[in-house]
DNA sequence: CTAAACCCCGTACTCGACTACAGAGTCAAG
DNA sequence: CTTGACTCTGTAGTCGAGTACGGGGTTTAG
């Protein structure tokens, strides 16, 4: 991710928030709200109280970018960071962690893989059928005979805990 | 769903709202809020102000369900619902409405899937190092020599329109 | 030296899809 | 007739992931 042509000369500079959001692509809003999740502290402050970031904030926020694009919830995510700078081995509990969302993410493929089935299927039989009018088109009903019963109907990601 | 043995002798009985509740499975407040949302209007009331919804009413209420399955938000469906109330055909709307929803749909399963591979691959890696403390286990890092640079950050659905 | 640009903190708001609650009226069984 | 289950309205709270704002202090370029 052209980051690894500056290696010499650069002594670990201290970037200040706004050049780190730049730099990332975030809002400083955001990173100072990860903060408050603990998701990534600022390596030092001035004297003034301006948070100033390593650069490897930029890897972090990296990381935070990419286990949420993998599934994580923050407070997951933070869960993660915390265990890792607490020494400990985070990994038996990340690998859980990612099992589970392994797991979650087949479910979640195999449903999708359905409703996109049906919605083309209904496409399909619209297209086929010129306009009806009045009656919402049928839009699902009896495009599958064995109502595949939904379970997670929060389509966004894990349904909430009855 | 097991609802065509019954179609003589019942003259579309009236149902109070916790029959409908129960019998579709939601809550009492939840069909108080489609209403409030225009997606379920109870067909008549008594006297009183009770709520009485027709058996069609589990009919559309199947079809929210459904289309929320199928990755419409609330207003989209009350959109379609509307249209189709006003006797206009919702259909053409309806239709670019769900050929856009199939593409992002395709691209989520596209997404996930590589998603889904990296966990996977991410998982191997721990499994065959054995357990190295400190630093975060390499989550993510690394993986990929791509870096395949996320675009929808947002997984849930819909990144926020910038 | 001054003005623009940047940063601080804390609080409050957003959005979507509900859920909860308070306080009051209604209905059916015993 | 009373009790308890059910329903009404309206308002408020929840959760996740931020965003926005107001009222300051700080840094830096000109």
């Amino acid at each position: 991710m052209s980051g690894s042509a500056m290696k010499a000369g650069t002594p670990a500079r201290l970037l200040k928030i706004g050049e780190v959001a730049k730099l990332a692509g975030v809002g400083i809003e955001a990173l100072r709200f990860y903060e408050r999740q603990g998701l990534l502290t600022p390596s030092t402050r001035t004297e003034s109280g301006y948070r100033l970031y390593g650069e490897d904030a930029l890897e972090q926020l990296d990381f935070v970018r990419r286990s949420q694009a993998l599934g994580f919830s923050l407070s997951e995510i933070a869960a993660i960071v915390a265990e890792s700078r607490a020494g400990r081995k985070p990994c038996s509990t990340v690998r859980d962690l990612v099992r589970q969302r392994i797991r979650e993410l087949d479910d979640r493929l195999a449903e999708l893989k359905r409703y996109r089935r049906e919605l083309a299927k209904t496409l399909e039989g619209w297209e086929s059928l010129g306009d009806v009018k009045g009656h919402v088109c049928g839009l699902i009903e009896s495009t599958d005979a064995q109502s595949p019963r939904l379970q997670s109907r929060k389509i966004g990601r894990k349904a909430n805990v009855d």
